[in-house]
DNA sequence: GCAGGGGCTTGGAACGTTCCAAGGAGTTGT
DNA sequence: ACAACTCCTTGGAACGTTCCAAGCCCCTGC
């Protein structure tokens, strides 16, 4: 009834053997005879024991725990990400624990800590606002690894898609369809937005059309988009095309233009940045870089083992090729 | 450079005091000299000392930790209840950690273990198809509660809206518009609908229009909501709004309709359950049935809070009232 | 019949905390 | 001057594991 947890040691005096032949038969240990290793299991079963991992974690210096700190847990592209993490995660035998900050920095710093204090075996910061002195403090203790979001810190390593190539496809993408005049708009403090915008204003460059490229302000949230879609309207010269800088924002976009009166795409096309599911309904059909998330959690938790089991000390930083998926939003400009 | 981890004892060292002050110290302690404090934080502050929770928890006997078991971390719905169960946990000195199960039963089986190892004080299961059995298990060694899902488990709370009542608040909705011919697109095994389903029955009687009421099959996702459709379209007869099972299926509904060449909602209207964020999307403005889910997280975490800070025993199955939310998708009957 | 093994099993010492009983240094009252 | 306090500080015993050195038992070979 009690709460009562059953130790190695009850299991133990109730098989009659000791508690160390408890804990090589819980390890799955080898050399225990037949006949014992089975009392053992009864009486685990009829106790109903299970491992106190905090007992085991102190005295094995080790919890086979990774750490996900994720800054915001709405967002689908992070819990994409979280996906291809805790497949690999499992499959080199470890757990993923995931905190979020609550989308505050504050928050983001707390639960680090939690993690840390836990002394998690590995920390995969994904998209999180830290400042690059907490995270350096962080990766004095264990191996930090930063997913989509670049870093200079030492001892951290990281993997991002190519924002610049990937925007670059999205004009490409536009460019092929036959337009000519393109507005970009900007995902402000966005992880990889600055990018994003350089990698823009240089493939515009790239085909000539460094003239007509403009860029409104905006964010990576709906209302974002939708502002930098008043701003495209406020300006007046329409242009055919808009590359928004995230899914998010270009379904903002997107909504912004209808009430505007605009189709899409017949009266302008859409591009927008990450494919996350939002991107993928059948009701929005929007065109979109796709970032590998599922391989950029897999390749996080890589990294992570490199340091872990291989000793590796040295930092690598990853960039993981994006891809362009067309799906309703794009069309041939009209006329 | 080494991830050395530097102990209460080095810091006891270097502060020259006993590692019974510094342990005092780190806990903020009252009756400590002020110049041993200060000399304490120094020596901890300069070793990057930080506390090992594993060790605390060892000897406490508990971890401060929450463990919340979502089944699908990718379901808006559920995100959201984490953030009213992360915000009440935080102002009661827990932390909450979240693992996920994958969707798949077996992996929701193990990141319980992982969690009920690790000793947590409290487990919330949010949407999981764990059987009952494990549940019950769980529930021997650490409170637990059930959001989204009841039960009948001894020793087990739960909280969950009123999902009968939440049905028939969508069909009053529809019937002060006019429709009478509504069909309702059920969610199969996904949870509370059953009681969806039976509550749009229970209200079109009510509202004398049993006879007119439809139900064709579906489930929780979007291809559900548009194999629905189908089934409506190809019955014929064609109704003037549905009610969908949860938002999700509603979307793939949405988009069934308009392909099919019928116009929301001015040939159709259509209601979801849920308002998950995606419903509210300005390109979509579904209307749907509120759950409170912020509410229904804050109440988990009070439910275990009850168990563990008060001894509460006697199980506690809280029902929280949903709410009509109107957008776009909803408007009187043509003619 | 005994040394040398091998196969199983065991007790004890960690691991880094917290908690408790007890100790030391002042201070106050008589 | 000493008892009785108060205030601060301390060492040691937990907590539930793992790991290691050591032990027991029985077998094998000579």
């Amino acid at each position: 009834m009690a709460s009562s947890h059953p130790t190695i040691i009850d299991v133990a005096r109730r098989a009659g053997v000791s508690k160390s032949l408890v804990s090589m038969v819980m390890r799955g240990a080898p050399n225990v005879g037949v006949e014992r290793r089975a009392r053992v299991l009864a009486a685990a079963e009829e106790l109903g024991y299970r491992p106190n991992a905090v007992a085991r974690s102190l005295v094995r210096q080790r919890t086979n725990l990774f750490g996900i700190l994720l800054s915001d847990l709405h967002n689908p592209y992070f819990t994409e990400v979280v996906d291809g993490i805790e497949e690999s995660a499992f499959s080199a035998e470890y757990r993923a624990l995931i905190t979020s900050g609550g989308r505050q920095p504050a928050g983001e710093a707390r639960a680090m800590d939690t993690l840390l204090q836990l002394r998690v075996d590995g920390l995969i910061l994904a998209g999180t606002v830290l400042d690059s002195r907490s995270i350096r403090n962080a990766a004095r203790t264990c191996p930090v690894v930063l997913v989509a979001r670049a870093t200079r810190a030492a001892g951290v390593d990281s993997v991002v898609n190519d924002d610049r190539a990937g925007a670059g496809m999205a004009v490409d993408h536009l460019r092929a369809l036959g337009h000519t005049r393109i507005t970009h708009v900007d995902g402000g403090v966005g992880a990889g937005a600055a990018s994003r915008r350089s990698g823009f204003l240089g493939a515009m460059r790239r085909h000539g059309l460094e003239r007509s490229a403009r860029v409104v302000p905006g964010d990576f949230t709906e209302a974002g988009g939708a502002a930098g879609v008043k701003a495209v309207l406020v300006a007046g010269d329409l242009p055919t095309a808009v590359f928004v800088s995230n899914d998010l924002a270009a379904i903002g976009a997107l909504h912004a233009f209808e009430d505007a009166g605009l189709a899409v795409p017949e009266d302008i096309s859409l591009v927008g940045y990450d494919n996350t599911a939002l991107a993928a309904l059948g009701h929005i059909g929007l065109t979109t870089i796709d970032q590998p998330r599922h391989e950029m959690g897999r390749t996080g938790v890589e990294l992570l083992l490199e340091r872990v089991e291989a000793g590796r000390t040295a930092p690598r930083h990853l960039v993981i090729a994006p891809r362009l998926v067309v799906r309703r939003t794009t069309a041939p400009p009209r006329g």
